[in-house]
DNA sequence: CATTGCTGGAAC
DNA sequence: GTTCCAGCA
């Protein structure tokens, strides 16, 4: 992320919207008799309680935090509510939280231009509202403020003056000699403020929001008053919030690339950064990095809002920590069945709420080797062209793993050598999907297609979390090929008479113009996803 | 090798 | 294409 991106010429008016303890709201918005009680949600309980992934600010009070285990949450509140999350395929199911979300984009998408930053976060671009504003209805002109208006902050004006701050906040938004830039500011208040009230209305849920003009400073101050409030940072006020602010606080710099300014450089805020010119700082840290740092030490970052509501990729996964571990394929396989069935599910609903497909595949694992020195080995991860339906992916991943745990395991694969048996230990595995291209439009029997691919099989065999023996079969049929050739259908396209390979494709009804619709629309989202045809023949 | 389960982005 | 970093529920 540390790329250097200089501020556009005009002034922007960016708002960064943050739920407030969000997986938390949406289990008090289930059961509501759950509101204003110290409450956290937890992931499983088996293990010590479970871990805490989100914590209501009643028990924050109790020095209650995330990462707890759910047991010692119990210790520190012995009144707290502990929310399990959902459960399904075995594994932590959050799709309910996703769809919260959503919930939320939709609302603050009609705003402006909108950017989902993460499942609960969005940055706004609110420019171009807050000039028509400024324009048509300036906060000097309105006659009534909204009292929720009133209680924003305002970085740099003092707000224990309790009884008179709400005045002193409306004298700062209807100041007729603040320049155009703070003016921007504060029809963006206005605009921000009415956001939260909406959504709070549709949702049941509240959030905080930074307003200012990029998108740094104003994530920077969205977490500056929680919950349930929002400030502005007037450009006035930038300096100094940065000159005390240590280093590690801003994003981007709270992990190795802060602690090394630290160490190496001797800074511990923002303000300190001042004193080392642009070379130094890309002497010590790259040149993109340096140049990013240089900037954003003087407040300066011109990254845009994306214009994007969806994310831009869907993983399932899940760890297997201690005594868990898989050490069987067969269980290896049982899990990564799990894992593709929740995906494939979620890859069916966007294709289907949003007419898009992804087009890679890739597997990631984590392993130990037990009775081996170099036990600390990664475990490679692997990817390769998404073939859409629940059994082509599970076929899919289960490949992809066998090739990186022969990569892995290296040329003698899981022989013995010696007495010793050389074993693996996988710890975590998760399958994802990415590159996802939108469906050309105008094919409608491409969706009919792949949501007829779609559908859970029912097989009986699917219970085997016991290791037992696995089966040849399972072992072979996988090398740098993938499988994707062993079924494949070659199908002539008519135009061009170029062929190509569709894997699996099994044509399932006689509809020719249906299949030529199949295949033109396929190939071209393969030509557009990988530059060129797809495993052509 | 007991936070876990996601996301996005840049480096390589 | 793969790895690593970072952030956040």
């Amino acid at each position: 992320m540390p790329v250097a991106r200089p501020e556009t010429s005009d002034a922007r008016v960016i708002a960064h919207v943050d739920m407030d303890c969000f997986y938390v709201q949406v289990e008090q918005r289930k059961q509501p008799e759950l509101r204003g009680l110290p409450t956290a949600v937890v992931q499983y309980n088996e293990w010590q309680g479970g871990g805490l992934i989100a914590v209501s600010y009643e028990a924050r009070k109790c020095g209650v935090k995330r990462s707890m285990r759910g047991d010692e949450a119990k210790a520190a509140c012995p009144e707290i509510q502990l929310v399990q999350v959902p459960v399904a395929r075995g594994k932590a199911d959050l799709n309910l939280y996703r769809s919260a979300g959503s919930e939320v984009v939709s609302i603050l998408a009609k705003s402006g231009k909108c950017e989902r930053a993460s499942i609960d976060e969005v940055y706004l671009d609110l420019t171009d509202a807050a000039e028509s504003m400024l324009a048509d209805a300036p906060p000097e002109s309105l006659e009534l403020m909204d009292k929720e208006v009133l209680k924003s902050h305002i970085l740099g004006i003092s707000r224990k003056d309790g009884d008179d701050f709400e005045e002193s906040v409306r004298d700062w938004l209807c100041r007729k000699d603040a320049d155009r830039r703070d003016k921007l500011l504060s029809c963006g208040i206005i605009i921000v403020s009415d956001l939260r009230k909406q959504v709070l209305k549709e949702t049941e849920f509240t959030c905080s929001a930074g307003i200012a003009h990029n998108k740094m400073l104003a994530k920077l101050a969205s977490g500056m008053n929680k919950p349930a409030q929002q400030i502005v940072v007037p450009y006035a006020a930038v300096q100094e919030l940065l000159s005390s602010l240590p280093i590690k606080k801003m994003k981007q710099l709270g992990g190795k690339l802060g602690t090394s300014l630290q160490t190496d450089l001797g800074v511990d805020t923002v303000g300190d950064l001042l004193q080392f010119s642009e070379t130094k700082l890309q002497e010590h840290n790259g040149s993109n990095t340096g140049t990013w740092l240089w900037n954003i030490s003087r407040g300066i970052s011109g990254e845009e809002v994306q214009g994007r509501l969806l994310p831009k990729s869907h993983g399932s996964g899940k760890t297997f920590p201690g005594p868990r571990a898989l050490k069987s394929l067969s269980n290896v396989q049982h899990w990564l069945n799990q894992l593709s069935e929740e995906l494939s599910e979620r890859l069916s609903s966007d294709l289907e709420q949003n007419k898009r497909i992804a087009s890679t595949l890739t597997l990631h694992a984590s392993a130990f080797k037990s009775r081996d020195s170099d036990s600390h080995k990664k475990f490679p991860s692997k990817s390769c062209p998404l073939r859409f339906g629940v059994t082509k992916i599970q076929e899919d991943a289960f490949n992809l793993f066998h090739a990186a745990l022969r990569e892995y395991m290296g040329p003698f694969g899981s022989k013995p050598q010696g007495n010793k048996q050389e074993t693996w230990r996988i710890t975590g595995l998760s399958v994802s999907a990415s590159k996802i291209v939108d469906i050309p439009s105008g094919t409608s029997s491409i969706m009919r297609y792949f949501q007829s691919q779609s559908t859970v099989p029912s097989r009986s065999v699917d219970g085997c979390v016991q290791d037992h023996v696995v089966t040849p079969s399972a072992s072979e049929g996988c090398s740098e090929q993938i499988s994707t050739e062993t079924q494949a259908a070659v199908i002539p396209e008519e135009d061009t008479g170029v062929t190509y390979t569709l894997p699996n494709f099994e044509t399932p009804d006689k509809d020719v113009d249906l299949v030529s619709e199949k295949v033109s629309a396929l190939s071209s989202h393969y030509s557009k996803a990988y530059n060129k045809p797809f495993l052509e023949v």
